[in-house]
Parts: structure tokens; C-alpha cells; sequence
DNA sequence: CAAACTCCCTGTTAGC
DNA sequence: TGCTAACAGGGAGTTT
């Protein structure tokens, strides 16, 4: 389940195989992954753009492509199963490629997806996306001041607001549950009554678990993210398992219709 | 306006 | 063993 570490170990993995380069032709296998072209129409306009930046915002992979005075924004959303590599042109087709998006080189960029869920929309227009998007955790300008100015403009419970990607940008379900474990915030308290020093440690957690999962490469379900992620969580997916810090049995409740673990005797 | 569904998908797993 | 049904999950869209 791809979440910010995971997209940005998948840019991180990608850019260097892909920047420089032109689209020399694209294939769509499956026509609802591209989300606001026809296959024939997002040929046309990729056919001969050439690479100039790939970034992550958020959950979204963000190329860049030129040619002359034209620009395009190819994003990327990797959903539930997504993942992207690029492999010489001769390979053949995986099970699950739903993109190939040939390259000036003879390699081609591919985009597989089990499940169906991962999405790309081709743009002139980066607003498009970027426009609802919330803050970016990591970035160093974002001061724990304006976060906690931010979550605690919300009522709903702290879990669903952490979810929220037009408030917070890139975390998921997983890293939601690990950053609450780590601050001691129980996921149905409702974010406006948080102190400033639990938001303080919220955004503290929230970065240190992101850049630990970054380093080990995500976090690696068996759901062909990515290859090697080795981020180990602590309560998500640990239902009935002794939590690290006291021992006590991790839970696993419903909260905003989404799977939380949490541990009730260290998140009051 | 916000909370709560429903839908999109398919591999995995629980249950019979 | 082999089958079916439930389940997981991000985000868009719809309903309450």
C-alpha cells in the first residue's frame, strides 16, 4: 500500500533511468488507468516530450516532460498495488502492466497494478492535482506552530484527519496508525483538543517514522510495492500482538471506515 | 457541512 | 481438496 515512503523510494528508484529522456510511444493495456485521456490521445501528447523532472507531492509521482516551449505533467497515483519500473524495451509484458511508455534508449517505463486502483492523469495544468493537496509533512518550512494551527481546525478524530490528503499529504492508513502509536494518541480523539505539545510530537513522529520507512525503502506487505521495503511496523497489522512499549495487547477498532491498530494502555 | 456509505478491483484467506 | 464469500484499501462520488 503505497504511502509517501513508498512513492518517494519509487521516484527515488525511477529518476535516474527515466530523467533525460523522450517518449518515443506509449501503450495502454488497460484504458481506465489513464484517467483523463483516450489511449490514442495520451500517445499523442506524450509522443516526443522529453523527461525533465520526476518529484513526489503527497502521494502523487509528479514527471515533468518539455519539448520546446511545451510543457506537460504526467502524475502518477500508485493506489493500492501500484508500482513502476523500467526495463529494456525487449522484456515482455507482465501479468499485471497496464502502461508502457516507451523511451528514447530502449527501455521503457512501466506502470503494473493488480488491482486496478492506480490512476494517471496527463496535464498541462499541474493545479490540477496539486491545488487539493494539503501540507507537505516533511517539509522543513512547515513549523509546529502552523500544524498544530492546522489539526486542530478540524473536529473529526485525529485518525481521519491525518488521512486526509487536502490537509496532510502522503500519509495512508499504515503510517497513520504508527505515527499515533508513536505520539500516544488514541486514533479516535478528536483532533481540535489536542495540545500544542501533542501536536508538537505528532509532527515529530510523523517525520521520523516517514524518513525511517524512506530508508528501508517502505514498507513491504507482500503487495508488490516495492521491492525490499524492511519498515517493520508497530501496530499496524499486529491485532492481538504485544505492543512494544507496555507489553499490552494491540487492538484493532474501525475509525473513519479504515483498519486502526492502536494500543490502549499507551494511547490514552 | 460533515459523516458515512458505495464503488472501483483482485489476490488472499477464512469458512464450509 | 475445492469451492465460495468476505476482506483489504485510497480516493472519488453519492447519500444521509
Amino acid at each position: 500500500m503505497p504511502e509517501l515512503p513508498e512513492v518517494q523510494a519509487t521516484v527515488d528508484y525511477i529518476k535516474d533511468k527515466v530523467l533525460g529522456r523522450s517518449v518515443t510511444g506509449t501503450k495502454v493495456l488497460w484504458h481506465r488507468t489513464v484517467a483523463n485521456h483516450t489511449p490514442r490521445s495520451f500517445s499523442q501528447e506524450l509522443t516526443g516530450l522529453r523527461i525533465a523532472s520526476v518529484e513526489r507531492r503527497g502521494k502523487w509521482i509528479w514527471i515533468g516532460l518539455n519539448h520546446k516551449s511545451l510543457t506537460k505533467h504526467l502524475f502518477i497515483h500508485l493506489r493500492m498495488s501500484g508500482s513502476l519500473d523500467v526495463v529494456k524495451d525487449s522484456e515482455p509484458l507482465l501479468d499485471h502492466d497496464r502502461i508502457t511508455i516507451n523511451l528514447s534508449g530502449g527501455e521503457s517505463l512501466r506502470f503494473n497494478d493488480v488491482r486496478k486502483f492506480g490512476r494517471c492523469y496527463l496535464t498541462a495544468d499541474p493545479e490540477l492535482i496539486t491545488a487539493k493537496l494539503g501540507v507537505e509533512p516533511l517539509d522543513a518550512l512547515l513549523s509546529a506552530r502552523r500544524f498544530h494551527e492546522i489539526i486542530t481546525a478540524n473536529r473529526a478524530k485525529i485518525k481521519q484527519v491525518l488521512l486526509n490528503q487536502e490537509i496532510i499529504a502522503g500519509i495512508g492508513n499504515i503510517y497513520a496508525d504508527e505515527a499515533l502509536w508513536r505520539s500516544r494518541i488514541h486514533p479516535s480523539r478528536s483532533a481540535m483538543v489536542l495540545t500544542e505539545q501533542q501536536t508538537k510530537l505528532l509532527l515529530q513522529s510523523i517525520r521520523i517514522i516517514l524518513k525511517q520507512a524512506i530508508t528501508l525503502s517502505g514498507t513491504d506487505f507482500g503487495d508488490n510495492v516495492v521491492e525490499g521495503g524492511n519498515y517493520r511496523p508497530k501496530v499496524y497489522g499486529r491485532t492481538e500482538e504485544s505492543c512494544h512499549r507496555c507489553k499490552s495487547a494491540i487492538q484493532r477498532i474501525i475509525v473513519a471506515q479504515r483498519s486502526t491498530h492502536f494500543c490502549p494502555s499507551c494511547q490514552g
